[in-house]
DNA sequence: AGATAAGGTGACCACCTGGTCACTTCTATC
DNA sequence: GATAGAAGTGACCAGGTGGTCACCTTATCT
C-alpha cells in the first residue's frame, strides 16, 4: 500500500490504541525532539520499521496524535457555553475551570505536550496549533463577557478585551497549577481531588467578582 | 590546574563574556538537551576541548550560567519593595509589572530559559531553581498583600494566599505575553514599547482593584 | 636561553538518533 | 494447497551527540 496512513487504520483496535497511547506518553514525557522512536518501539515490542510504515516519519507520528487533539479540547468548551447559557457569569467561569480540570484528568498527556509546546519553539505544528487553541480560548470567553455586561452582571465600563485577558490568565494558571508542581504558590491545587478543586474554583471566581480593593 | 573553573576565571574579560553570552543564547534557543556544545564552540571559533576545560561538562556550563541568575532576578524585586514602601498597593503592583518587563529586556535569554524550564522536566537544577524563584515571587507578594489589608486598601475579608495566587497569575501572564507571541490574546503586549506597557500595566491593575462584577 | 606551567587544540571515541529496505511471515481468497 | 498482497522485521546507514587526551603553543620567571 502506498498511503502509509492506511496500514495503521487497518490495525486491530487494541493494537492501534496501544501504539497511540505509548507514543503520546513518550512525547508528553520528553517533548518532540527529545522523544525517541527507538524507545517507543522498544516499549511496544514491535520493530522500528513498522512504526515508519504506519506514519512515514517521526513528525507523522506527532501530527497524527495532535490532529484530533484540538477538537477534543474545543468540544467541552462548546458544551459549557451551551449548557450554562443564561446562567450567572461567574458560575459559568467556575464551571469552565472545573471542565478544564476534567479534560486534563481525561487527557493528561495531551495537556503536558501542550504545555511543553508553549515555550519550546521548535515543535512541529506549533504555530498553527497554538494560535488555534488561543483563539478558541478567547472566542469562548468573549461572548461570555459580552453577555455578562449586557445582563448587568459585569461593570458596563469594562474593556472587554482586557477582561478576556484577565480571565484567561487566571484560568490558565489555575489549570497549570493543577497539572504541574511549583506553580500553585502553596494553595494546594497540584493534583488536588475534586472537592478541593471545587472550593478553589469558587474562591478564584469570588476574587474575580469582587476584586481586591475596597474602593469600587 | 586541577580546578576546571579556575582556568575560565583567568580568561580576559572580553573573551569570558563572549563565551557566556554565546552559551546562554544556545540554551535560550534550544533548551538544555537540544542545545549543542558543537554549535557553541563553532560560533565562538574555539576548540571543543577548551570549553570542557572551562566547565568540566555540559551541565557545568549550564550551572555556571544559572548560578547567579537567581540573584539577578531577586534584586529588582527587593528594590521595588523598598522604594515603594508605604505607597498605594496597586501602584506597587503596577511598578512591579514594569520592573519585570525591564528585567526581561535586560536579560531576555535568561527569561527564555526560565520559561522553557517551567514545563520541561529534565532540566538540570530545575527543582531547586524553580522552587527558589516561585518562593521569591510569593515571598515578595505576601507582605504587599498583608500591608494592603492593614492599611485598608484591600478588603479585610481577603484570603491572603488566594490573593497572592491571583496576583501571581496575572502578573506572570503579563510578562509571558510581553516575551512570547500567541499568549497576549490580542491586547498587543508582545514586544510592546514602553508607553504601551505602561498603559497596559495600568489597565491590568485597574482590573485587580475593581474586579469585574457590579455586586461588590 | 632554558624551564615550567598554563591555555588551546582537534582527531578520535562510544553511543544514540531518525530513517531505509530487502527480506520474511502472516492471512485471506480461489 | 497455491498465490497475492499486506504486515512485520531488524541489520544497517549517515550524521549528530557529549566527552577525552596526547599533543602543541604561548606566557612567565629565573
Amino acid at each position: 500500500m502506498d498511503l502509509p496512513q492506511k496500514t495503521f487504520e487497518n490495525l486491530p483496535d487494541k493494537k492501534r490504541e496501544r501504539v497511540l497511547a505509548e507514543a503520546t506518553l513518550e512525547f508528553a514525557e520528553h517533548g518532540y525532539h527529545q522523544a525517541s522512536v527507538n524507545r517507543i518501539v522498544e516499549r511496544l515490542g514491535i520493530a522500528k520499521g513498522s512504526l515508519f510504515k504506519y506514519f512515514g516519519n517521526k513528525q507523522g507520528i506527532f501530527e497524527y496524535i495532535f490532529g484530533h487533539a484540538v477538537n477534543q479540547f474545543k468540544k467541552p468548551l462548546k458544551d459549557i457555553r451551551n449548557t450554562t447559557s443564561g446562567k450567572d457569569f461567574f458560575e459559568r467561569i467556575e464551571k469552565s475551570l472545573l471542565a478544564g480540570c476534567t479534560f486534563i484528568t481525561a487527557h493528561p498527556h495531551i495537556y503536558r505536550i501542550y504545555l511543553k509546546m508553549l515555550f519550546q519553539e521548535d515543535f512541529p505544528l506549533r504555530n498553527t496549533f497554538l494560535s488555534e487553541v488561543r483563539q478558541a480560548s478567547t472566542k469562548f470567553l468573549r461572548p461570555l463577557v459580552d453577555q455578562g455586561i449586557e445582563s448587568g452582571q459585569l461593570r458596563n465600563d469594562l474593556d472587554p478585551e482586557m477582561a478576556v485577558f484577565h480571565l484567561d490568565s487566571v484560568m490558565d494558571r489555575f489549570l497549570q497549577s493543577y497539572a504541574v508542581a511549583h506553580l500553585d504558590g502553596g494553595i494546594g491545587l497540584y493534583e488536588a481531588d475534586h472537592e478541593v478543586l471545587e472550593n478553589k474554583a469558587r474562591a478564584v471566581t469570588d476574587f474575580l467578582r469582587h476584586g481586591l480593593g475596597t474602593t469600587s
